[in-house]
DNA sequence: GTATTAGTTCCATAGTTTTGGAAATAGTTA
DNA sequence: TAACTATTTCCAAAACTATGGAACTAATAC
């Protein structure tokens, strides 16, 4: 009980159940790579409150995040997702 | 955005986001139907907040409770489980 | 170097979630 | 009917989460 499996499945989903950052992530998948301005007009949340999203998400190990000149871009980390939920670009996306 | 299908999408990974209950999915898929007496020593909680987490769980589709004389029995609810987290019970159970 | 831009960190607050004790409810048994 | 059992509902407290304003940091451009 309480394998490090276990103890990231609880982290995937927790980060995962949060209506923000749901929309965060099937966004990520759907359209690939984004920068956090390409969220401006997707999610009307403040700076700090998108931050601190990309951070769970990053930390669920569910988004990989990575710096190029003045921008910061999110991409889905499909492995981890696939792992945990598999399936889920299949499930969870609009087409439906 | 915001579909009844996302909604519920997010109830169930919340439901699932928890430790416990987690723990009771997990039990619960594995173990098939079971009672509220069934989880007192496996899962070191005091009933109400044992019941509460059943709620939640039930609320989100993801068990179901029946009443039978004294005891209410409490069994994973699969097709609403394999439809948010295809693959749930072959990914999630310990037998790996 | 100064200004600008993109995003973070820090901090405080409002709201939500988890939890247990006590009281209530419902079904069983005597 | 009274006593007993299993579990819920009610309530309050503690812990956690989401959020935005202000101040900060890093990269670029002039």
């Amino acid at each position: 009980m309480r394998s490090e499996f276990e103890k990231q499945a609880v982290k995937v989903f927790k980060a995962l159940g949060d209506p923000n950052r749901y929309l965060i992530v099937t966004t990520l998948v759907e359209r690939g790579e984004l920068s956090c301005a390409d969220f401006d007009d997707r999610i009307d949340l403040s700076k700090p409150a998108m931050s601190h999203h990309y951070r769970i998400l990053e930390n669920a190990g569910i988004i990989d995040v990575r710096k190029k000149g003045l921008h910061y871009y999110m991409k889905a980390n499909m492995a981890v997702l696939e792992r945990f939920v598999p399936g889920f670009a299949h499930t969870h996306l609009k087409k439906k």
